[in-house]
RNA sequence: GCUGGUGUGGCGGAAUGGCAGACGCACAGGACUUAAAAUCCUGAGAGGGCAACUUCGUGUGGGUUCAAGUCCCACCACCAGCACCA
């Protein structure tokens, strides 16, 4: 068979056909699957690609064999840094470039075989895409959830600019290697800490694999724990910490203020300002967060301010430490040495005393980390208590005093979406001297994002130096006022256009409910890991959103997630140019792509990902040719021939097949699935070599062979199922379905063993009873001869697997 | 450091607590062929034995069980995420 060429013939036809027509008026069966879309690199399709689209398009393909009306819409996340990048390496413009990446992508998308539905295709730098990204904006302001805010930016005073995370290699620009500094810019916000709680709980009602639950849950970083107002000494100010080990407080030897603090100016006294002027200064320099490190050296310094611990009236000192994060809790914490390992190191730094206050389950010192047993010391009042006992009772206390109170708190932070970069989604506020931050009315979206040739960051969104642009007039006062010059992340972008799929083409409405409501959520997501804790949190966030808006009657968009492995050179390393060999397009012309798709399923397991070795291409087609060679075989076999012959074997081996092959698939096992279908052909084979072979049994089995092949090898399939005679479409034929009673064997080989140790197998049939079974055993001369002059002591029987009896 | 995950032949990889190594590759042998390729069939974890057979085998060490790759405990190696979140 031509490979290269019927895969032409047939993906021209099912193109012409719309053979996978999604039907919108047929919603009961739907099924909506999605594979993340991919960023327009315009290079080929790498083997990557192939395994992310390639691979579960043919799941999408078993769905539509198994009767569901499969929904696979396709489109571009085209707005954000990996375009820009290229635009500003090339000299290309990014829109011009990106537009023509896509065309590039789109034909080579439809290449692979893919069952998508382009017809609802969704480019995310579209104004008629990203009008609803502006929309979705205006929503969250209103409900004032979008907010601005200082914040500091990545800032590379070399380049003059300011990159991304992503660019910052180690505290130094990638570019041009000068250190990244942190400058505050005005900055917008999405409140996606006000979700914190439901996205945490939701986690338990997803299908999602255990590992990105836990990578969420991590970020989202719940902490319980108790909040205690500490007065300084003239009682004029009140310091609140936050710990979720209140049951330490009597050991509290200090407290620590983060140098960002608000507070901290008013807490210094003047003969130690200049002292913590340095300190803090010199803290500056670098984000609270990067600039810790869990092994770096404590310092701090005194800020010549006692606070009175409310519990027994101690007093003790005030210290500022950049080791305390001010954007987390209350940016204060106390210091226990004797309980908290940084405290320890921080107290043999500064000579602070060490105050222990949980005691050993038998009086013992109690050693860092902490135990789990222990009674408070140092309090009459609650001593003898558990820490867990003493933690409820303390807070009980501290609420009653009106010193302090419950408390949880998340790691979890609001959600940066200001990007000040060209290619993104121009944020749709206009700043008015008198009214602020106004967004622009829902009529005027969507906001443009001119085409300018002076896109280079240059600190400023690079929109701010375009006045036609930024100069308007306030929707509310008509005063002189000018747009907002950022762009958006492109994870907003992303964050919900799994909702606008279904309704891709409204350009009244983000979607329409009714419709989003039968088609949504998307029943299996297909995707890499690497997005766990930003695209996957930020959709969810986005659909709840939606959700308490009353637009969508579910708050999660994806019931179930499949995490593709990555597909790594021959070496194991990460491909690359220099290992990955040859690409994708190269291999379809010499092999077709039904044999790439095959190779790929066949020799990795889907989720883990592994090396690839293209070796396995030439077999693969060989695998083909013999099924091919049988199929056809079989299917000329005069009828009536055979007709006496006893079927057993064949008959099990198909409906083995398929009832493996249906679970395999519906796991994304693919090699396995093969596997079994492997099998089934080799039975064939062998079944071939008698004489008197049922034509009928045989046809059918041949068909069911060319039908179970189809998803993973589809213009393969499509041919072999023409030129055996039989109505197009394969496609539309239904998957098949296990005759389970053909599954029963009438005998079984089963292992005897004595004292757990194998001796022997025997058929027996499946009918015996487990005394019957055992006394077949026992008749076996191997295990005669070992029960000779033993007494058993047990007899297990497990029918069909093994027999195992215990002698002495 | 913390939290997850992984560890099985020469290789890719299979195994609801029940015959480890399915399926495939590479390998060896055979059939067909003048020959090769292709195709079809057979063999094979490792060691020992002519053989019947036997010993050892799922990172290491313990444990539970009639039975452990699978469950429990400790450790080692690699991978990933988080990294002073009080």
């Amino acid at each position: 068979m031509d490979y290269a060429k019927i895969e032409q013939k047939w993906n021209q036809k099912w193109e012409k056909d719309n053979l996978y027509k999604f039907d919108e008026n047929n919603l009961d069966k739907k099924y909506y699957l999605l594979e993340m879309f991919s960023y327009p690199s315009g290079l080929n399709l790498h083997l990557g690609h192939w395994w992310n689209f390639g691979l579960s398009d043919s799941f999408g393909r078993f769905k539509r064999m198994q009767g569901y009306n499969v929904f696979q819409p396709m489109g571009f996340d085209s707005f954000g840094l990996p375009a820009e990048n290229f635009a500003l390496k090339t000299g290309i413009h990014p829109e011009d470039s990106t537009l023509h990446n896509i065309s590039v992508m789109e034909q080579q998308l439809k290449n692979i075989g893919g069952t998508f539905n382009w017809e609802y295709e969704v480019i995310t730098c579209k104004p008629e895409y990203y009008k609803w990204t502006q929309w979705l904006f205006v929503q969250l302001f209103k409900k004032g959830l979008a907010y601005q805010k200082q914040a500091p930016v990545n800032w590379c005073p070399s380049c003059n600019t300011v990159i991304a995370n992503e660019q910052v290699v180690e505290g130094v620009c990638e570019r041009c290697g000068s250190e990244v500094v942190r400058k505050n810019m005005k900055q917008w916000f999405f409140k996606i800490t006000d979700y914190a709680e439901r996205l945490l709980s939701g986690l338990d009602n997803i299908d999602w694999p255990q590992k990105t639950k836990i990578l969420q849950k991590n970020w989202i970083g719940k902490s319980i724990g108790c909040e205690v107002d500490f007065k300084t000494e003239d009682g004029s100010q009140t310091l609140t910490v936050f710990t979720s080990r209140v049951d330490t407080i009597y050991g509290v030897s200090w407290l620590v203020i983060a140098p960002e603090h608000p507070l901290l100016p008013k807490l210094v006294k003047p003969n130690h300002k200049a002292e913590v002027d340095r300190y803090v200064a010199e803290a500056a320099k670098k984000d609270e967060i990067t600039r810790s490190g869990t092994n770096n050296q404590k310092t701090g310094v005194f800020t010549g301010t006692y606070v009175i611990n409310p519990l027994n009236g101690a007093k003790v000192p005030l210290y500022v430490a950049d080791y305390v994060i001010a954007s987390y809790a209350t940016g204060i914490v106390m210091g226990v040495a004797a309980h908290d390992e940084r405290d320890f190191d921080f107290a043999k730094v500064y000579k602070t005393p060490v105050v222990q206050v949980i005691e050993g389950k038998n009086g013992e010192k109690v050693k860092l980390p902490y135990t789990e047993y222990g009674r408070l010391i140092n309090s009459d009042e609650f001593d003898g208590l558990t820490s867990e006992q003493a933690k409820i009772a303390i807070c009980e206390k501290l609420e009653k005093i009106g010193a302090g109170r419950r408390k949880i708190n998340y790691k979890l932070r609001d959600w940066s979406v200001s990007r000040q970069r060209y290619w993104g989604c121009p944020i749709p506020i206009i700043h008015c001297p008198h009214c602020g931050a106004v967004p622009v009315p829902e009529e005027n979206l969507p906001v443009l994002l001119p085409h300018i040739y002076d896109y280079k960051p240059e600190g400023e969104g690079p929109l701010g130096k375009v006045s036609e642009y930024m100069n308007v007039k306030c929707p509310v006062c008509g005063m002189d006022a000018r747009r907002d010059p950022d762009t958006l992340d492109a994870f907003v972008c992303s964050s919900f256009y799994q909702l606008r799929y279904p309704d891709a083409r409204n350009d009244k409405q983000i979607f329409s409910s009714q419709k989003i409501n039968k088609i949504c959520p998307v029943d299996t997501y297909v995707g890499g890991v690497e997005h766990a804790t930003a695209h996957l949190l930020y959709s969810r966030f986005i659909t709840m959103f939606l959700h308490d808006l009353g637009l969508i009657d579910f708050d999660e968009p994806f019931k179930r997630l499949v995490h593709q492995g990555m597909v790594l050179g021959k070496d194991g390393k990460k491909m690359s140019k220099r290992n990955g060999g040859r690409t994708a397009d190269e291999y379809v012309s010499e092999f077709g792509s039904d044999a790439l798709r095959l190779t790929m399923m066949f020799s990795m397991n889907y989720i883990d990902g592994g090396p690839w070795n293209d070796e396995g291409l030439k077999h693969m087609t060989a695998f083909m040719d013999r099924i091919e060679r049988i199929v056809k075989s079989w299917v000329a076999l005069p009828n009536g021939s055979g007709v006496d012959k006893a079927d057993g074997e064949l008959e099990y081996a198909r409906a083995y097949c398929i009832k493996e092959m249906r679970s395999s698939f519906e796991e994304f096992s693919f090699n396995t699935a093969i596997a079994r279908l492997m099998e089934l052909v080799n039975v064939m084979y062998k079944y071939d070599k008698l004489e008197n072979k049922n034509a009928a049994l045989c046809k059918s089995v041949a068909l069911d062979v060319v039908r179970l092949i189809a998803p993973a090898a589809p213009h393969f399939a499509e041919e072999l199922w023409q030129q055996i005679g039989q109505q197009y479409s394969i496609h539309n034929q239904k998957y098949p379905v296990c005759d389970e009673s053909k599954l029963k064997k009438q005998a079984v080989e089963i292992a005897l063993q004595v004292n757990s140790k194998i001796v022997a197998r025997v058929d027996v049939e499946t009918s015996l009873s487990n005394a019957e079974i055992l006394k077949i055993a026992k008749s076996n001369d191997r295990v005669k001869a070992l029960l000779e002059g033993k007494s058993i002591v047990k007899e297990i029987v497990v029918p069909g697997r093994i027999v195992n009896i215990i002698v002495k």
